[in-house]
This record gives C-alpha cells, structure tokens and sequence, in this order.
DNA sequence: TCTCCTCGAGATCT
DNA sequence: CTCGAGGAGA
C-alpha cells in the first residue's frame, strides 16, 4: 500500500509548499477530507496560498465541528474532494512538502488522489514534528499548540486549516534558527539526525576539571535503560566531570553503569552482552567497576 | 567499525 | 509512525 509515496526528509529548503488538511476523523480509511490548505514559499516568503472546504459524502459529527468550527452548513455549497484535489496537488506541483506531523495528511491526500484520479501522490516531505522532538525535547509535549507556545506564535483559530499551516510555517522558521543556535548549524544538524549518538562525539562543557573527582579521566561505559535520565545526559555529565566515555568494553574500561534491562528485546532480565564482556575482562584481571545507576548516581555527587 | 535488523515504548494528526 | 537500545555479521 502506498507504495510511490515520498520519502520523509530532514532539510530546511526556501522553496517549498506548507500544507494542512482537516477531515472528518483520524483514519484515511473511513474519514473523508473537508479543508484543504497550502503556502507557497519562494526564497523563504511566502508567494501564494490555496485555501478550499470540501464537502464530504456523510455528514461532519458534532465532535468535529466543536474541533475545527467547520460545519454542514460551511461545507454544503464546497466541491467534492474529486474536482478540487487534483487542483490542490497542482498547486503542491513537485515542491517538497511541509507540515507537523505531515505523513498524517500526506496519506489523506495520496489515499484520496489514487482513488479519484488514478495518480500517485510522491512528493517528499519535511514533517516537523521529528524536527521538533530533536530540537526541543525539553517541551512536555510537542503538539503543534505547544509549540507555538514556546514560540509565541500566534494561535487564533487554531485547527482551521490555513492558520494551521502557517502556524507550523511560522514554526519551521524557528526550528531553523534554534537548530543553528543548539547544533552548530543546520547542515551538522542534518548529517547527525538518525544517527546514534556515539560516546567519541560527546564533547565537555568546561575545559577545567577537578582532578580528585572519582570518575576524573575514568572511561564509562553505559547498559540498559536509565532511570529518569537520557543515556546522552549521563554520558555529559561524565564528560562534564572530567571523565570519558565509550561504546563498548575494552581494556580501557573502568566503569560500567548498568540501568534497567527490563525492557531491552533480546536480554528480558539476563545479562547484556556488554555485562558478559565485562566480567570477561575482570576474570583476566582487569579492574572493571560495574555498578548500578544510584552507585553512578552517588560517585557524581561525591565532594572530595 | 559499520550497516542493517528486531523489539518495545511513546506520541501526533482529526 | 519514529526512536532508542542492543545484537548479528561483515
């Protein structure tokens, strides 16, 4: 199923087409679209708009007009999604495609062009909602309100479809400069996304250490889930102390800070491979610490 | 060291 | 769906 459909990408063009869609539920499958709404952008202003209701075959719930302000009244004298969609992606033409959580109108639109008109809808696409969880994972949520909070974007008339999408047009200029602001610059952010974080590229805050501290030039190793903590946090703090970090168990390992392995696939409670390798190492004689995280947790706190 | 795989957890869209 | 963690194999 879908099977031309674009790839989602990561990039931060100044040509491309904002879009947003309002229908009549969650599932492409039996929800129909009743807005349709794009911008235009050119060198990162916004050129031109298209904006259309479209009246759906059943009617729209209660639930939905409380939602969007859309109602059957609204939509009675709108065109059918057969004559206006095909209009609608002329409009999109080849531009890459931008919005929050895009893939969910993406596959409205495909599912709905190949059942009108026979085509296939391939546009790549930009969803901003990956770009917002990696940019902001401070935030409590990232719905798209949120983050408009966090912006102090504008959110009159929320959930109608062309201030939808200029709120998240809004948002991806931000996203461009805190990108550049947290990441260097946005062509660092694009080569790092989807890649792991690997221990070697963890860098110190501060270039000046205590020395007496217990995990001072101490090479840590981490396994299994932290509690309350990101792995890429623990592994800063270690740095931030003076410490180093690695990805695997060597012979020149000190530490191995074991989390919970409840949830990893493979482990279900058993020893991780990196446990195993360790206690390898130590039964040839080397001085490998495998402690928990409150052990970690009480070695970073200790005053010397 | 690198790429590709599996699995479970956790969100977001109307 | 996307992501992180860990594992297998080259």
């Amino acid at each position: 199923m879908r099977e031309s459909k674009g790839r989602s990408i990561i990039g931060f063009p100044s040509d491309y087409v904002a879009l947003d869609i309002e229908t009549t539920g969650l599932d492409p499958s039996v929800d129909e679209i009743i807005e349709l709404a794009a911008i235009r952008v050119r060198d990162g202003v916004r050129a031109d708009t298209f904006a259309s209701l479209v009246k759906p075959r059943n009617t729209i719930s209660g639930f939905i007009t409380e939602l969007t302000g859309i109602t059957n009244d609204m939509v009675s004298g709108a065109p059918r999604v057969e004559s206006i969609l095909p209009q609608f992606c002329e409009f999109i033409g080849g531009d890459v495609v931008v919005g929050h959580n895009v893939n969910f109108d993406i596959n409205f639109i495909y599912d709905n062009l190949m059942q009108c008109s026979r085509r296939v809808f391939g546009n790549d696409f930009i969803d901003l909602l990956r770009i917002a969880r990696k940019t902001l994972p401070e935030l409590e949520n990232h719905r798209l309100d949120t983050i408009c909070g966090h912006f102090a974007v504008d959110t009159t008339a929320h959930h109608r479809g062309m201030r939808d999408c200029d709120m998240a047009n809004e948002c991806f200029q931000h996203y461009r400069e805190v990108v550049a602001q947290r990441f260097g610059s946005t062509d660092e952010f694009i080569r790092m996304f989807g890649h792991k974080v690997m221990a070697r590229d963890m860098t110190a805050a501060k270039d000046h250490f205590n020395e007496e501290h217990p995990l001072f030039n101490q090479v840590c190793v981490f396994t299994g889930t932290l509690e309350g903590m990101e792995r890429r946090e623990a592994m800063q703090v270690v740095m931030n102390v003076g410490g180093r970090c690695s990805d695997q168990i060597t012979k020149e390992t000190n530490y191995l800070i074991v989390g919970s392995l409840e949830y990893s696939s493979n482990i279900r409670g058993n020893k991780s491979s990196k446990i195993l390798k360790a206690e390898k190492y130590v039964l040839k004689g080397q001085d490998i610490k495998v402690i928990s995280q409150s052990t970690f947790a009480d070695l970073l706190n200790e005053q010397v």
